[in-house]
DNA sequence: ATGGGTCCT
DNA sequence: AGGACCC
C-alpha cells in the first residue's frame, strides 16, 4: 500500500457571489407571450420530428424535452386543446433573449449560456452595499440582527442538514422542510443578501418580460447552476459555502456537472471503473489525467469540481463583444449532393437576413464563410465503420466543414442593391466547396449522403458599408432585416425535395395543422404593459406567420 | 435528435 | 479542421 493518506479536500469557494438565472421552458413561454391563450393548455414547441420544449401542462401529461413528436401527439391525443407550434425559426426567441440579457446585465457582469440562461456576478454589488452604509464590525452585527435572513420562499442548502425551506406562500407540498438556521458567518450573510437580490431579479423578469424563471445562488458558477435546477419551476435555491461539497456529492455522478460531457464520462468509466463523484475525489492525479486524455489541467479542474470548487469567473466580455459566429442550419432525410442546392437556397437568405440585422446593431461584417455538413459515416476500405472518437458511442453520422474567405460579392452593399443576388453568391460558393470536399474524401471518392447543411459567418470586422438608407427605401420596410426579408420574400421554393420548406412556412404549416388555438383572452393591465414592452421589438402584431402555405410539400 | 452556440486541441 | 461541451 503506498499511501493511506488522502489528499485533503480543497477549501470551499467563499469570495464571490453568483446568481444563475434559468428561464422555465423558454421556447414555450415565448409562445405563450405571443398568444396568452396558450398559457392554460398543453404547448409543444417542435423542430423537425421532435418536441424541443413543452410547457408544464404538457409535461404533466408526460411530454418531456426532446420527446419524439409522434409519441407526444399520441400522449396528447385526448387533449383537443393541445397546441403544437414550430420552433424551427428561432428569430422570435432571439428577440426575447436580447431583452432578457440586457435586463439582467443591470445587476452585474453577466455571462449567457444558450438562449435562456445567464450567470450574474453580484459580488461587487452586494459587498459595496454592505460596507457603504456602516463601517466594519458594526455593519456586520447590524446585518445579523436586522437582515430578514433568507428571502421568502428560498430553498437553502447548508452543510449540516440538507433540505431547508424558508416559509413562503407554498403552493402545494407536504410537510415543509425545517427552516434553515439563520446565516451566521460573514459569507452566509452575503449569500442571504444575494437571495433577496435573486427575488428582485426574478420579479423584474416577470414584470417586464412576463417570464417565469428559476435562480440559483452560490459562491461559484458551477454550484449556482446546479442550485437553480434543484427546485423547478419558478423557484430559487441557495447553496452556502458549507453546502457546496454535499451538493456535488448528492448528484452522484460527474456527468451532471456543467462541463462534464459524454466523452469525459466515458473516459472515467473506462479508466476508473465508474464516473461517480466519490471515485473522482479519490483518484490519483496521474490516473485521473490518463482517464481524460492525458489532460492534466482538465483532470485538476475535474477534481476540484468533484468538491464543488470552481475558480472560473463570470465572463461578461461575450455580451459586449457580440456573437462570434452567426449560422443557419437545416437538417433533412439523407440527400444526394446534387439536391443540396435546394437546401442552400433556403438557408442562405436566412443567414444574410441575420447578418443585415447584425450590421445595424454592431456595424460589422464577416470575413469568414463556413460551410458545414453532417453526412452518413462511410465504411473504410475494409468495410469497417470508423470508430468515431476515442470514446463515446460511434455515431452513424459524421460532420465536416470548410472555411472560406467571405465572398466579396456578398457584401453589405450587395444586399442593398437590387442588381446582385448575394444569396446566390453564397449558394454557388458553398456548392463548389461541397463538391470539392466530396471529391477528396475517403476511398471511393465521396461523403455519404448528407443529412444537414449549415452556413456560418464569423471573424466580424468593422465596415464602412452602412446600407441603412438603401434598406429604408425598399418597400415599406424600416430596418435592413425587414427590407431583405421583403425583397427575398423568404418563400423558399417548391422543389423536388419534399422536406425542404422555409422555416417560416414550417411554423405556419404546423400551427395550422394543429387544433385551432383558443380564443384570445381579455388583456389584463399587466399584459398591456408587457405588450407595450414587446411591441418595441416588433414582437406584438406581426402577421408574418399567417403567410399562405402555397406550395407546402410536407 | 434540433438549431443554435462556445472553447480547446 | 475537428472535437467536446452547453442549451
Amino acid at each position: 500500500m503506498e499511501s493511506l493518506a488522502r489528499r485533503a479536500p480543497p477549501p470551499p469557494d467563499r469570495s464571490s457571489l453568483v446568481l444563475h438565472v434559468d428561464v422555465d421552458a423558454f421556447f414555450a413561454q415565448c409562445e405563450e407571450l405571443r398568444n396568452p391563450a396558450l398559457a392554460d393548455v398543453p404547448v409543444c414547441v417542435t423542430q423537425k420530428h421532435i418536441v424541443v420544449t413543452s410547457n408544464y401542462h404538457a409535461r404533466a401529461l408526460g411530454v418531456t424535452k426532446l420527446h419524439n413528436l409522434q409519441d407526444a401527439r399520441r400522449l396528447l391525443a385526448g387533449r383537443s386543446d393541445a397546441v403544437f407550434v414550430s420552433g424551427e425559426d428561432t428569430t422570435p426567441y432571439r428577440a426575447v433573449t436580447k431583452r432578457l440579457r440586457s435586463l439582467l446585465a443591470k445587476y452585474g457582469p453577466t455571462e449567457p449560456l444558450g438562449y435562456d440562461e445567464c450567470w450574474i456576478d453580484v459580488t461587487r454589488r452586494l459587498k459595496a452595499s454592505s460596507s457603504s452604509s456602516d463601517e466594519g464590525e458594526h455593519a456586520t452585527k447590524r446585518a445579523r440582527k436586522e437582515e430578514p435572513c433568507w428571502a421568502e420562499g428560498t430553498h437553502v442548502y447548508t452543510g449540516d442538514t440538507f433540505e431547508h425551506r424558508v416559509e413562503g406562500h407554498s403552493q402545494h407540498e407536504q410537510p415543509p422542510p425545517p427552516p434553515p438556521r439563520p446565516p451566521e458567518t460573514d459569507e452566509d450573510i452575503l449569500i442571504a443578501r444575494a437571495t433577496h437580490l435573486a427575488s428582485e431579479v426574478r420579479a423584474e423578469v416577470k414584470r417586464v418580460l412576463g417570464l417565469r424563471c428559476c435562480c440559483g445562488i452560490a459562491h461559484n458558477k458551477t454550484i449556482s447552476k446546479i442550485a437553480a435546477s434543484l427546485h423547478k419551476p419558478g423557484q430559487q435555491t441557495a447553496v452556502c459555502a458549507s453546502g457546496a461539497s454535499a451538493c456535488i456529492q448528492r448528484l452522484g455522478v460527474m456527468r451532471r456537472v456543467c462541463g462534464v460531457g459524454a466523452s469525459t464520462e466515458g473516459g472515467l468509466v473506462r479508466h476508473l471503473g465508474d464516473s461517480s463523484v466519490t471515485t473522482v475525489r479519490a483518484a490519483e492525479p496521474s490516473k485521473l489525467a490518463r482517464a481524460v486524455g492525458d489532460n492534466a489541467r482538465l483532470a485538476q479542474r475535474l477534481w476540484l469540481l468533484s468538491y464543488g470548487v470552481d475558480k472560473s469567473t463570470v465572463d461578461s466580455k461575450a455580451i459586449e463583444a457580440g456573437p462570434k459566429t452567426i449560422s443557419v442550419e437545416d437538417s433533412f432525410k439523407p440527400t444526394e449532393l446534387s439536391q443540396c442546392e435546394r437546401v442552400l437556397r433556403v438557408i442562405a437568405p436566412d443567414l444574410l437576413l441575420r447578418l443585415a440585422e447584425h450590421l445595424e446593431e454592431r456595424g460589422t461584417w464577416p470575413t469568414l464563410f463556413t460551410v458545414r455538413w453532417r453526412s452518413e459515416r462511410l465504411p473504410d476500405r475494409k468495410g469497417v465503420v470508423a470508430s468515431a472518437s476515442a470514446s463515446a458511442p460511434p455515431s452513424r453520422w459524421t460532420r465536416g466543414n470548410v472555411n472560406l474567405p467571405w465572398p466579396r460579392e456578398a457584401d453589405a452593399r450587395a444586399i442593398a442593391s437590387r442588381s446582385t443576388d448575394a444569396a446566390t453568391v453564397l449558394v454557388n460558393r458553398a456548392m463548389r466547396a461541397l463538391r470539392e470536399a466530396a471529391a477528396t474524401t475517403t476511398t471511393d471518392g465521396g461523403t455519404g449522403r448528407l443529412t444537414a447543411l449549415n452556413l456560418g459567418a464569423s471573424n466580424f470586422q468593422a465596415t464602412n458599408a452602412a446600407p441603412t438608407a438603401s434598406f429604408a427605401t425598399m418597400g415599406q420596410s424600416t430596418t435592413a432585416a425587414e427590407a431583405y426579408a421583403h425583397r427575398e420574400g423568404r418563400r423558399g421554393f417548391g422543389g423536388h425535395v419534399a422536406h425542404v420548406m422555409s422555416k417560416t412556412q414550417e411554423r405556419a404549416a404546423i400551427e395550422s395543422s394543429s387544433h385551432p388555438s383558443p380564443p384570445a383572452k381579455e388583456r389584463t393591465k399587466q399584459q398591456q404593459e408587457l405588450d407595450a414592452n414587446l411591441a418595441a421589438d416588433g414582437w406584438g402584431d406581426s402577421d408574418d406567420d399567417n403567410e399562405r402555405l402555397g406550395d407546402c410539400l410536407l
